[in-house]
DNA sequence: GATGAATGAGGATTCATTCAT
DNA sequence: AATGAATGAATCCTCATTCAT
């Protein structure tokens, strides 16, 4: 499994390097959903860690920057949990009730990346995109050709399918939202079965 | 009718004071969107106004207390369309069109307001609830009462109002924090078309 | 008893004048009192006299002003009280028993006007001398000449009369301070039958 | 006997921090006596200290503290030069004339230290007790004993201790109050002697 | 490499005073 | 005369970042 080849010299120093970055970015994570950007103190986060705040400092050159490691680092989780869930799976309508459980299952899971998205918002306004909006983009072309496949095959209406790709992403990304928004506590999984229900029939009787 | 007595000196003068205030939350409100809670500078917003930093001060005790009475007021100008929209309608699916596109199109206009929500979120984390849903709780009963009544008459299939409710809102909630987050350029009427569509026929075909 | 000659014209005006300036003055010692004088706030003054803050100023040009006028007033309502209390006592060790007890029933009375003392000394620094020693130095001459007949009559030992002077007037200031600093609270009359024992007596047995 | 283990990286100085925290102290003593709390800018404290604003914060959090720590480190010194004072006596009389003594000569020494104790009245009023009286507190049960020990010798009359005690303490602190309000310039050990006389010994003749 | 001491720019808030009404 | 609207100077405190040890 670990087939990277073992070179003679200092290999564990680059273990470490991303060991500690990793520990870093799990309680910066923790920091940042709990008091926002402003308000998170690179001292605080050192002092959790039991680290110098020089340190930190080490490993990412400026709080920003730290934080938006954070914010990639929690995507990037979502995107894995997402794609997993889906893996052997082929049929349209079994895929999209996977990858929607699998998305509100994540933020149950991690609340505190569902901050990092506001937060990331609120303080870097002038982002022509947040970074999930980017990570989301990667994966575009891949969803419109499954919602074609799935029209094609009849399993789907006849839609434009970057439209229902929106309405489908806009309406989980809205239920995340509220959840925190709101206080809203409803068993996530709950949440999926109501999302999937109306997202497949609708309202209106067949 | 105006029998009060005239007091000695400079009369308060109520009117002044309304209009001032809402001057000043006029352009709080376009500042808070472009510069986030903590990078808004209240000097800057005297300044636009061309008016002494004690004179907003005058008006709003706290900078905080400034910030939600701008999100106050954008949040009833929100109710307040919404409202009108479908004042002289009874017939469900005609009520929800309506309501959906003043919703998006009322964000679509004020495209600050919902910055002033994700704000008012990422820096105000420990309050129970946001703004918004605060104002939500209030039309809750009545929403429900619609979609029941909507269920019973057959327009709407029979499925646990309250959880309908939900899946609308968060779904028009998602979109215009979808528009935001990814800065989005899509006409608000083609944004609403396809939400109600999805949402009255759903994606299977019938 | 009102034997001010009553001319023709507008003589209430200044009698209006007079007393604003009384009740200004009263509450503003208690402003003062509770608040010190930084933190004494004339808007809220004119507050609670319901008046306008103009007003205010219309009396006294300045807060510091205002302020020096409270501690004045307080100052001759001491001098005044603690003058009657001998006026009718030729005996130097009734008069000094009479002094003392109108001194400390003064300051019992009228807690608001040591703070006055305190904040005086605490805010203007600079002032050569606090009022209070200002208004002392106008008696010490009747002072000395008194202690100096006491000791002439051998009711006294013969001491330096300044001194002694000095000795007890220090006394009186330090018991009326600690009153307040140490937020003590014993009987007036009692601590002034303690002073005096000691005072006339000392420690030592005869 | 210094076994601790090195730890990585600049090791904390604790002597720095005392050595820092004595020089920040006094000169913000001299800052508090020459400004008063309110006007005293910290600013001006680090200018004067060749320091940045930000390290006088690194060391005492808030103002308010630095004021504070300040008045306890001007009476510990006081209470430790009175206790030194009659450390080899134990006759009663000897004892207080060498009490006397070390108080006034303190404040001789230290002026600044009685404008602290004025501020902080002025400016804390809501405290319940100032801390001079605190410290003084700690020492009252000794006091006491003393003063009933001197008078079961028969060195002082039978009089109620804690009321000789008050009447002391009032004295002596009347003393130095007003040798600052009254900007009075006396050789404070004749002072001493002038209290110390009437003290011992009363305005009557034996 | 790690640490933590030092820094100072940045921004909210208070309140005396002025002056138009 | 009386009022109260407007002003802005004055100051505390936070916290990212640097760099000597």
């Amino acid at each position: 499994m670990n087939s990277k080849k073992r070179r003679p010299g200092r290999p564990r120093d680059e273990e470490l390097v991303t060991r500690r970055k990793e520990e870093i970015l799990a309680e910066a994570t923790r920091l940042f959903a709990e008091f926002g950007y402003r308000q998170a103190d690179v001292q605080v986060l050192a002092d959790r860690l039991g680290i110098g705040k020089g340190t930190v400092y080490r490993y990412f050159p400026t709080k920003e920057n730290l934080f938006f490691a954070a914010v990639d680092a929690g995507i990037r989780a979502l995107v894995d949990r997402v794609s997993a869930s889906s893996k052997d799976t082929t049929d349209p309508v079994h895929r999209l009730r996977k990858n929607i459980h699998a998305y509100l299952s994540f933020f149950d899971e991690q609340p505190d990346v569902v901050e990092l998205l506001i937060i990331e918002r609120a303080e870097f306004r002038d982002r022509e995109k947040a970074t999930y909006f980017l990570y989301k983009d990667r994966y575009r072309d891949e969803r419109i050709n499954q919602l074609m496949d799935a029209m094609q095959q009849g399993v789907f209406r006849q839609m434009p399918p970057e439209r229902v790709m929106n309405v489908i992403g806009d309406c989980l990304y809205g239920v995340i939202f509220t959840n925190h928004f709101a206080n809203r506590k409803i068993p996530f999984d709950e949440q999926a079965e109501d999302v999937i229900d109306i997202i497949l029939h609708g309202l209106l009787p067949n």
